[in-house]
DNA sequence: CTCCCGATAT
DNA sequence: ATATCAGGAG
């Protein structure tokens, strides 16, 4: 079996173990998709989900937000961390949104990366979660990591290992992939300390035997 | 490359 | 104590 058929392998069968995996975070709208997803920066789901709540009792939509004292949306979402850059993001966010799209999220992958605190991952899981768009595929930290260990790119920058799925994972499944990876990191593949020996990709992975 | 940063697992 | 957590900007 030649690199690509294992790697083809590889995704087929993690996209059976975890055929049911979507997004964790919790929103009722495209816009309040776009906070949580600024807030989960080097941050757990989880975290996000417990604040987003309060926030958006105060702040619901993008004209609210856009006028929102930056004082009270700090401490509103302190506890996710870096909760400066987020707030000061999250606010310049809704006004660009407001003033250059009309109160809109935009549908491209161009326009998306100008929202002050949105780069390709963010954009990439808007596009796919909010509006169904297909554009690349979102490589977070997870998505680093596991592409690493299992031998689908050896690069460390976000962008190349982007590059690097694309040419290799089939396009319908671009979507998708990010949250196949996600789930397998959090349960087997983990950062600290991978269960290679409950992995069910274990025999096809060029990772595993360093592990064990 | 560095900085931002609190919460949690190990 | 320290590594890690749905990253992005300068």
């Amino acid at each position: 079996m030649n690199e690509k058929a294992r790697i083809l392998h590889v995704i087929k069968t993690l996209k059976t173990v975890y055929g049911d995996a979507h997004i964790a975070l919790k929103s009722k709208d495209p816009f309040q998709l776009l906070v949580s997803v600024i807030l989960s920066a080097q941050c757990t789901d989880v975290r996000v989900n417990k604040v987003t709540p309060f926030l958006f009792e105060q702040f619901p939509d993008v004209r609210s937000m856009s006028e929102a004292p930056i004082e009270e949306l700090e401490e509103l979402i302190r506890s996710t961390g870096f909760f400066r850059n987020k707030a000061k993001n999250i606010k310049a966010a809704s006004q660009i949104i407001i003033e250059r799209f009309n109160g809109d999220l935009p549908l491209t992958m161009e326009e998306m990366i100008t929202i002050p605190g949105v780069g390709r991952k963010t954009a990439n899981i808007m596009l796919y979660n909010a509006f169904g768009v297909t554009a690349g595929i979102a490589v977070d930290t997870h998505v680093k990591r596991l592409a690493r260990r299992l031998g689908m790119t050896s690069e460390t920058d976000p962008n190349k290992i982007e590059r690097d799925l694309m040419a290799i994972v089939p396009q319908k499944d671009w979507g998708k992939i990010t949250y196949v990876l996600i789930n397998h990191g959090r349960q087997i593949c983990k950062a600290r300390k991978p269960l290679c020996n409950k992995c069910p990709v274990q025999d096809a992975c060029p990772s595993a035997k360093q592990f064990i």
